[in-house]
Order: structure tokens, then sequence, then C-alpha cells
RNA sequence: GGGCGAUUAGCUCAGUUGGUUAGAGCGUUUGCUUUACACGCAAAAUGUCGGGGGUUCGAGUCCCUCAUCGCCCACCA
């Protein structure tokens, strides 16, 4: 062992995090070498927003993509994750927007298109990608000189390639459709950008005269500023109380305009007056009637949500709140207004703008779905692609089932600009390059930032025009972790898009995250201010505390209530394992090679060590396998700190006192456990346990634990009897200190023992365990027979366990009336207990039709309860009952 | 309206295909300057497993039903 220096009483997170990284990097550990001879494994990072700063749902997902990783480089896999973040066009063009109007007072339109797109540029490469940065202080492991954009030249190559096959696949084609426009972005949205919120809102019952002065239609409506653009009336065809009304026509209050009652089915008797106003241009029900019925579809809206010039004068400019206020004001006024009721309502709102959406119609690009969808459906029914937790493939299949075509356009200006183009005749060309002559000008609409996310498994690689290196090796990817909120925008889409274009799935598993929330079960957001910025979490607890933390605390497919209190978990358990390998340096140089067990006997701890080593190391393989990140944490938890620090340490420091070949082997035995559990321990705390694996000598200089080999199964050492017996052995020892503390004992007062053995067996075995025992219980003398305690030497008590009975002489210490009501207690439930079982073997039907071995088991129970009954009952004699 | 999930100790949650007396962490109580660790050690207490019904020799676990909470999708003149 390579004593450098001896470690610091308390873990001190901050340099050993900030040491790490470099060295790690500078020897090149994170990169994917498509030419390696090892088997690839890859993920691709989720791509976050290059405007975006780290969260803690970031924090969560790189962590446990990191965890596979490292553990994938750990059992021989030449490992690739990829890195880079998303162009984000909506936020990142709000955002910088807001920088320019801030810094120069310059709006967008202002500088223009070209110099606009400029500005955003440099705005990205002085701010963007922070988060990128942040990445590294949590220690994700990604290939960074791989780091991509959405924007960049290859990817770019790839949008446009892309929507040129889809384009001559007849997949995308541009149309005047209903769409969701966002009036904060002056843009359109797909369907999976609109959130339906419930808000109050009102219900305003308008009538509409009869144009021939007969009478009245009232209609109800919670849009009455669109009433502008209403173009008709319609009532159920067989509606008695209307129909003979049909093809008549009503005034359009506030304007000059007469419109139509129509009958159409969308009209429905039962709901509201049974009248409905149609405003085809805004609403998708009132469209579909107006193509029924031929109606005109009138825009009444600027881009800006803005009334236009087609509304009365006095509305034409005014926003559509103030104008649906003073829309309300003048039907008042004019009487025609029959009452306002009180509502609530689902309300669209634009996912980033955060403003409610207005739907109308506008020419837009949209891409047909229902092809590409079909072999995506099938890669999940036919489980090459794995769901995890499998609960959301259900999600999955009903959106895919429904799907609607996708709008793609965008009026922004900073993303991919759409390869489509036109000329003077109206003509529309799709392709790279414009045909020559013809003044052909190119599309104004850029693309929706997910029609660049969904090539982001294969794009990132160098598809189409390079990459095949990397494409053999590292696709389709292994594993993606993300958040089941874009199953819709990004997971199906990349499934679809990887069928389409690669003709492969893009990635074998799917993890779906849990959502972090407030330990008050709200969502984190900055406007609440409970998200605690991560960077300040890993100043307190460090890096790799934080880590642990969020990977023990995560339950499987269930929200996570976070409060920064739940990193002492991370932080304590990092300082024990940093005390356990503390003390294992104070004990001193061992001569013996800690990759290998000492040859020769091992003792009945040792084995037992070995058994829990094994036990653990299966355990995490599974659960990993499983993608059961906080199960694993809790096996490498309970390994650590119980069997390790609490039993295995403090049993060994019997054999380290006594030193010679006994303190060797035990220090051999301790150095190979340490170092297993450093390497298990790696992917969750990287840090950490490489800075230990090097004081401890267990991995040379210019060597890295993070390429140790990960363990496995079978030291071929443990031995499973050895281990139950020392189980046994353990359970005395807690029955021996419940006994000191039931009497108010201090644990430093050397006290004697009498332990009676169960059988001859344990007998020998529990005599040779003798020092152990005794070091244990901190016991001066202990005394193991066959025979029970002697009562005539003195009144004692005692506890009864499956390797023997203790007892501890009192000598005049106790109160013996306590003792006696807690034997009587004691005495009482072992009774009802053995009722129990004996009424449950006593059923044949049990015996019969349970399994052999769950019978034999309650035997065998019944025996050892019945023991103990016994054994207690004595007890009591001894006291005087 | 359709779907999904949750309901277990004061709090946060485990509990694998039904099989001993339902567990952990935090918190609480008691005792510890035991020569790794007070970010620690030893020990203790606390549960009608949301309610009701059913299947079974046996149910926290499977089925039905009700309640409460949360999420997703659809609809909403």
């Amino acid at each position: 062992m390579a004593n450098i220096e001896p470690l610091p009483r308390a873990y001190e997170s901050a340099d050993v995090e900030k040491k790490w990284f470099p060295e790690w990097e500078k020897a090149n550990c994170f990169h994917g070498d498509p030419a390696s001879g090892k088997p690839g494994y890859s993920i691709v990072i989720p791509p976050p927003n290059v405007t975006g700063i780290l969260t803690l749902g970031h924090v969560l997902n790189n962590t446990l993509q990191d965890i596979l990783c490292r553990r994938a480089r750990m059992k021989g896999f030449e490992v690739c994750w990829f890195p880079g973040t998303d162009h984000a066009g909506i936020a990142t063009e709000a955002r910088v927007v807001k920088y320019l109007k801030e810094t120069e007072n310059v709006s967008r339109d202002e500088l223009g298109r070209e110099e606009f797109i400029k500005r955003v540029w440099q705005w990205k490469e002085e701010f963007g990608g922070k988060i990128i940065r942040q990445l590294r202080t949590l220690g994700c492991s990604c290939d960074w000189e791989r780091e991509r954009f959405t924007m960049d030249e290859g990817l770019s190559a790839a949008v446009r390639k892309v929507f040129i096959r889809l384009y001559e696949k007849g997949y995308i084609y541009r149309g005047q459709r209903m769409i969701n426009w966002c009036p904060a972005a002056k843009s359109a949205l797909s369907d999976e950008e609109v959130i339906y919120k419930d808000v109050a809102g009102k219900f305003y019952y308008f009538r509409y005269p009869l144009a021939d002065g007969s009478g009245y239609l009232t209609v109800a409506t919670t849009r009455p500023e669109t009433m502008f653009g209403d173009t008709a009336v319609a009532v159920h065809p067989e509606d008695p109380r209307f129909k003979n009304l049909i093809g008549k026509m009503v005034k359009l209050p506030l304007t000059d305009r007469e419109i139509p009652i129509v009958g159409d089915q969308h009209a429905d008797p039962t709901k509201g007056t049974g009248c409905v106003k149609i405003t085809p241009g805004h609403d998708p029900n009132d469209f579909e009637v107006g193509r029924r019925c031929n109606l005109e579809v009138i825009n009444i809206m600027n881009p800006d949500g803005s009334l236009n010039d087609l509304c009365p004068a006095e509305f034409a400019g005014m926003d559509r709140f103030a104008a649906r206020d003073l829309c309300v004001k003048r039907m008042e006024e004019a009487g025609l207004l029959e009452k306002i009721e009180d509502i609530t309502h689902a309300v669209g709102f634009s996912e980033r703008g955060n403003v409610p959406i207005e739907t109308l119609v506008s020419a837009q690009w949209f891409c047909k779905m229902g092809e590409l969808a079909k072999p995506a459906i099938e890669a999940v029914k036919s489980g090459k692609i794995k769901f995890y937790p499998e609960r959301w493939s259900k999600t999955y299949f009903h959106w895919m089932e429904n799907i609607q075509d996708w709008c793609i356009s965008r009026q922004l200006w900073w993303g991919h600009r759409i390869p489509a183009w036109y000329n003077e005749k109206g003509e529309v060309y799709v392709g790279e390059e414009p045909p020559a002559g013809d003044n052909w000008r190119q599309e104004e609409d850029v693309l929706d930032t997910w029609f660049s996310s969904w090539l982001w498994p294969f794009s990132i690689m160098g598809w189409p025009n390079g990459g095949k290196e990397e494409m053999a090796k590292f696709y389709p990817t292994n594993d993606l972790v993300t958040g089941p909120d874009i199953i819709f925008f990004w997971v199906a889409r990349m499934i679809m898009a990887g069928c389409e274009f690669t003709g492969e799935i893009p990635f074998r598993n799917v993890y779906f995250t849990s959502i972090i929330r407030d330990d008050l079960g709200r969502k984190l957001s900055k406007s609440l201010g409970n998200s605690p910025d991560p960077l300040d979490v890993i100043k307190e607890y460090g890096a790799d505390a934080l880590r642990f933390s969020i990977a023990y605390i995560a339950p499987i497919g269930m929200d996570i209530k976070y409060s920064n209190e739940k990193c002492e978990i991370g932080r304590n358990f990092a300082n024990k394992l940093w005390n356990a390998c503390r003390f294992r340096q104070m004990q001193g140089d061992c001569s013996a090679d800690c990759r290998k067990l000492p040859e020769g006997a091992l003792s009945a701890d040792e084995n037992w060590m070995l058994a829990k080593l094994d036990a653990a190391t299966e355990t995490i393989e599974n659960e990993l396998e499983n993608f059961r990140f906080h199960a694993a944490a809790h096996a490498l938890y309970d390994l650590v700190w119980s069997d390790f620090c609490d039993w295995f340490v403090e049993a060994e420091k019997v054999p380290m006192r006594a030193g010679g070949e006994a303190k060797e082997r035990a220090l051999a035995v301790l150095d190979y456990a340490l170092f297993r559990i450093l390497k298990l321990l790696h992917p969750f705390m990287p840090f950490i346990t490489e800075e230990l694996a090097h004081r401890m000598g267990f991995v040379e200089e210019g060597k890295f634990l993070m390429y140790e080999e990960f363990p496995t199964t079978g030291s071929g050492r443990s031995n499973a009897g050895a281990a139950v017996a020392v189980d046994g052995k353990f359970e005395l020892v807690r029955a021996g200190r419940f006994l000191r503390s039931s009497y108010n004992l201090p644990d430093g007062k050397k006290l004697k023992f009498h332990i009676k053995a169960a059988n001859g067996e344990m007998l020998e075995f529990l005599s040779n365990e003798l020092p152990s025992l005794k070091s244990l219980l901190n016991a001066e003398d202990i005394e193991i027979s066959a025979e029970a305690f002697d009562p005539s030497r003195g009144a004692a008590v005692s506890q009864t366990v499956v390797c023997g009975v203790i007892s501890l002489p009192l000598a005049d210490l106790i109160d013996v009336d306590a003792e006696i009501a807690r034997l009587k207690k004691q005495l009482a439930d072992l009774d009802k207990w053995i009722a129990g079982t004996r009424a449950r073997l006593a059923n044949e039907k049990f015996v019969s039709s349970a399994p052999a071995q769950v019978v034999a088991d309650t035997r065998s129970k019944l025996a050892e309860l019945e023991q103990k009954a016994e054994e207690t009952g004595k007890l009591l004699a001894v006291l005087g009952n």
C-alpha cells in the first residue's frame, strides 16, 4: 500500500472534484473511438436549450446517464456519450430579443433578418451553452470533443435533406389550415406546444336580431370579440325551435353585415341556447361548419393578437382583451346583452410565450405523420425498443395511433430556414438551391425546433454526409434517458425519424426519469423561488453527494420530492466512505495485492464479508440492468454503511489487534473489499472513489479507477454456510447489546455475559468466535457453554436468539419487577405467534397446497418459537416466577 | 368523457413472481469524548398497509368497488 499522506479527518469535496475532471480529460478518458475493438455503447444526451442553465432536472437526468456510461466503460465497452445543445427557436429568439432591447434598445425588426441572426450567433457564442460547462462540474463523462449544436452546418444539412426527402415523398405539404397561433412569438405552433389550463371566464349571451325584424336569436360565447369574424349562426337541422329559420339572415350587431342562419349538426340543441355563432376563421369546429356550409372565412386578427381592419374602426388595432370588454359594453348599450355567466373553462396557452393562443386559419407547412408512425409503433410493440417504466408505452401508442399532421413552419428568424423557393409566377420549388433565373425567393419561415431534434441520434454522428464509422460503431444507441413530458415532442418523433431515415431504431431502451418537485410537492420554478441552483448545492455538499442523493431518493416512476437537506444522505455517505478508508490507512501497509484475496483459510467474518460483497454485486447488476437506479443506490449504501463499516470493520479489529499473520490477512481482505466497493460505487460517485483508489494505492498513478473492471459476482471464496453462522453471531451480539442498554449500562463498561449455545455445532463455532464476541460486546469475560446460566448464581436477564441464549448476570443491578413484566409480555407474544403458526400447520389445505419449502420453513419456525418460549419460561423461573 | 399513477410509521418512501412476526432514511427518546467517522456509535418506540367487498390454506401484494390527490389526452357555443 502506498501511504502518500494521511487522509484529513472529514471529507472535503471541493478540491477532489476540481482535480479529477481535468485529469480524466487530459488522459482522453471520455473519448469514444469508433475504431476500437471493444463493443460499442452509446447514449445521446437530450440536448438542453442553448439558453439554459443547469437545473435539478438536468442533474437527475445526466447523473443517470453518467452512471450508465461509466458502468459500461468499466464493463469493457467502447463508450461514447454524445453531448450538445438545441437551438430552441422560440425560446432563444425571445431571449435575444429581450437582451438586445435591454442592452442596445433595438428591436428585431429594426435590425433586420440578417443582422438579427448574426446577433443571435454572437449571443450564443458569448452566453450560450453555459449548461454544458456546468455538466462537467457534475462529472459527466461525455465525449466533449463531439459536442454538437442543432444549427451546426452538418446538422442543418441533415435537416434540409430530410425536408426535401419528405417533400418528394409527398409527406410534406403547404396548405391553409386551422393552426395554433402564438401572439407573443407571432408564429404558428404545433398542437404539442399548446397547454390547456383551466381559467375563470365568462359566458356572454348575445342577441343577434333577425334581419326581417321578426325577433332575435341568442348565442352564447366566451369570446365576444370574435363576433366580427362571424359568418353565420348555426342551429341543428332538426331542432323544432329553429328549423324554420334556416336560410333566413340575422344582422351581425356592431357591424352592417348580415349573416345567414345555417343548419348543421354541430349545433347541439341540448347545449346553451341551441344557437351557435360560427366563426370559421377562429375556431376549429366552426371552420368545419364553414366548410360544410360554404361560409366565408374571415381572419380578424393581426399577428400580435390585436384586432385588424376587418373589424369596426373603433376596434381596429385594439388588443383582443380590451376589445372583448369594449365589445360587451357596446352590446349592452345596444340592448343586445342578455346575460353573463361565470364559468371555468380550459384555455390553450402557448408553452413558451405563456399567453392564450389563437386558433386561426393560415398558410403553413405540414408533415403527414400516418405512414411514419407505423414502423415506430411496431418497434415498441415488438419489444425492439423497451420503455422503462413500461407503462409509458401506453401513452406512446395512444398518441401515435391518433397522430395528426405536424405543423412544422414557424414565423421566426432563428432556426433552419425552409428550403423552399417561390418565383414570381407563384411556383414552388423545394431543394437545396433554387433553380436558375425567375427571381426565386426563399421561404421566409423557419422549421420547428423539433424538426432538427428528431434527427439528433444520427445527425449528431455526422449523418448524412459522413460519420460512417460512428454510425457503424455507435448506432443504434443503447439507452435514452429523458423525461416523460417529451414523449410526443421528441421520443416518438426520434423513433419515427430513425426508422424512416436510417432504417433502424435510434435506441433500444428508453428510461423515463421522475419529475422533481419541492418538498411540498410543487413544481420547481423560478417564479416560486423553490428551484435550487445545483451549483450552490454542489458547493455546499459536493457533486458526488448530490449525484448519490438524487439517485438514492428518486423513486421508480414517480415524482421526486426534493429538498437540499436530502443531500446530507450523500454527503454523510461520502464522509463515511472516506473515514472507512482513513481507518484502513491508519492500520499501516499490507504486502498483499488488493486485486486478489490472500491465500489460505479466511476467518468466518471474512467469508461473511465476501458473501455480502457478492450479494451486493449481484443486486446492483440486476437493478441497473433494469434501470432501477435507486434500488442499486440503496444496495450500495447498505453494503458500505451497514455490512462493511458497522460489522466487518468492527469485527476485523480483533485480528488486527492480534497482529502477525492474522493482521496481514485482515488487512488484505479489507483492501480487497474496499477496492471492490470503490469500483461498484464509482459510477455513482466518480470523484471520491477515484481519489480514494489513488490515495489507498489501489490504482497506480497514470491509471484510473474509471477504467478498472466492473466487479462481477463471485470471488469464488465466499461461503454461504459460514455467512449464515456469522449472521447468527451478529444477532447474538445485538441481543447482548440490547441487554446492556435495557439496563442503562454504559457502552464503555466491561460486562460479563453467559451464552448457552443452541447445539454442539454452535458451541464450537461460538467458542472459536470468543475473542470477536468479547470485542463486539465490550465484555470482560464471556462464558460459553451447553448449559443455561445457573440460577443459583444469582439473577440474570437473557435474550434468546437462533444460535443460543445470551444472559447478563445482574448482581443486584436491575429492577426485577420490570424484567418480569418484560419477559411476560414477550412470552405472551410468543404464545400468540405459536398459536397462529400451529393453526396454519394444522390446516391440511395449507400443508397440501403450499410449496414444500414454505411448509418446512413454517415447521422450523414453529420449533424455533417453541424453543424461545421455553427459554423465556425458564428465565421467568429464574426470577422467581 | 378516456387513460395513467398514487394512498404503507410523525415526514419522505422501499416492499421483486401472493408465503415467517410489514422495512429503510429522516425525525423522536435513551445512553455514549469505545484509539475511522458527532457528516459518528449503540439501543428503543411508533403501523386497523385509504374504506368496503371478493378470490385463496394464506393478501400490503391478485380481482371488484368507493373515496381522496396528482398527471396526460380529448371536448367545451
